[in-house]
DNA sequence: CAAACTATCAAGCGATCTATTGAATAGCAA
DNA sequence: TTGCTATTCAATAGATCGCTTGATAGTTTG
């Protein structure tokens, strides 16, 4: 562990931050802690796991700093330690999805044909103008979390019982938690399917959030490119 | 490898890049890499391991698309792979700067004693009003590879042998790799001991040319917040 | 064509990482 | 106190990673 050269001390430091972006596991549970913060056992059932993965993957994401414990009476509650630290998450997903054709395959395979988008801009005039419905198609805890202004709350499950709820001659947006999840994606297909104008905003919650939300909290140093 | 989940292999793609960032010596080879195109050989001897070693990292760097390569005759030039990837490692490298209080520990101890800095804009005015030798300490190589505007070349090695050929009356600014490289701070303190003011730059090359270059070509893909 | 040089491949071994299982701990409620 | 629940710890086996050494392939040069 202790490098003869301190420059080599330097990377492996900066490297174990690096481990912790290695792991499908522990991307997964970033991914969930973008949404908003959960404890460990949401996220173990959110991500498919036994509670004791969860919470190893959940530990070891703590010691490279990019998540916050919080203790809530008997049960822990997980966060994103940081805006920067969700800019980076995002970095890494952007980049991979353009650099590596794998992950444009997989993306297609998991979310199926793709749906016509809109961008946010133009969600943006449309809400103003009431020309348009939005939808969080998120869990309920998600949308408690933290949703776009204007947007109700109709999961995915429950679209198909409540489609009689929207109105019929006004187009639907269906949002989610980016542009990786598949719930807005079988949204749109599920409204147009019932004859309805639908389309998917462009990017989900945590995009939406870092483009709107301008004067952040920085909780710790100012990340500057040299001030140390 | 073949995940049953369609999800977990999307994140499984994504944490292929993640693997990348994962190990202290491709980390170096990235931090070099960020200064200009290198062959091999160059890597290797820069970061001080075998070219065998050197050459195996670099092609998991390129597996994982965020290097090229390029054939030069009998040797084979590796490049970043574009500007995203260049935002992606200052951006792990600055959060794990923030969040980890040893990248913090293992700085200082391999920089030594911070010596004052001068930030871009107040540099930019500066040239402007030619108050300033602006001077990069790095090896040659870097510097032909491209520098900042207005710059002369004197490696760190040479420095003090050519202390003569600064004017005495002027304040100078080096500058280098970035903020965790010492060649910057090492020639602000010689400089300083031979009785001359003098301050390093805030950041290094990638800095300033991320933002000072306008219109950089994006080679692949756009990488957007969501267009699949 | 052969020699020299650069980069990559291949095999091996020790170290590290991952998921699983079962046990231990901390807080809460009777 | 005794249960009960949520989380973490500990131990294990299997897989992967990282570095070393020695051989191989592809270019250029004589």
């Amino acid at each position: 562990m202790a490098a003869h050269r301190p420059k080599l001390a330097l990377f492996e430091a900066i490297a174990s931050m690096g481990k912790a972006f290695a792991s499908p596991r522990r991307l997964e549970l970033l991914d969930l802690l973008a949404q908003g913060p959960r404890t460990v056992d949401e996220l173990a059932r959110a991500s498919e796991q036994s509670t004791a993965n969860a919470s190893q993957h959940l530990l070891a994401l703590h010691a490279a700093g990019i998540v916050s414990r919080e203790r809530d009476g008997t049960r822990v509650r997980y966060s994103l330690a940081g805006e920067d630290v969700l800019r980076l998450w995002l970095a890494l997903r952007d980049v991979s999805a353009a650099r590596l054709a794998e992950v444009e395959r997989a993306a297609r395979e998991y979310l199926g044909d793709d749906v016509e988008v809109i961008g946010p801009d133009e969600l943006t005039a449309r809400l103003r103008r009431r020309d348009v419905v939005l939808v969080d198609v998120r869990p309920p805890e998600e949308f408690e979390a933290g949703h776009i202004d204007g947007a109700r709350s109709i999961p995915l499950e429950e679209l198909e019982q409540r489609l009689d709820q929207l109105p019929a001659d006004t187009e639907v947006v269906a949002y989610c938690r980016g542009p990786f999840c598949a719930y807005a994606h079988e949204a749109v297909r599920q409204l147009r399917a019932a004859g309805r104008p639908a389309r998917r905003l462009e990017g989900g919650w945590p995009e939406w959030q870092l483009a709107h939300e301008k004067t952040e909290k920085t909780p710790t140093a100012a990340v500057g490119s040299g001030s140390r």
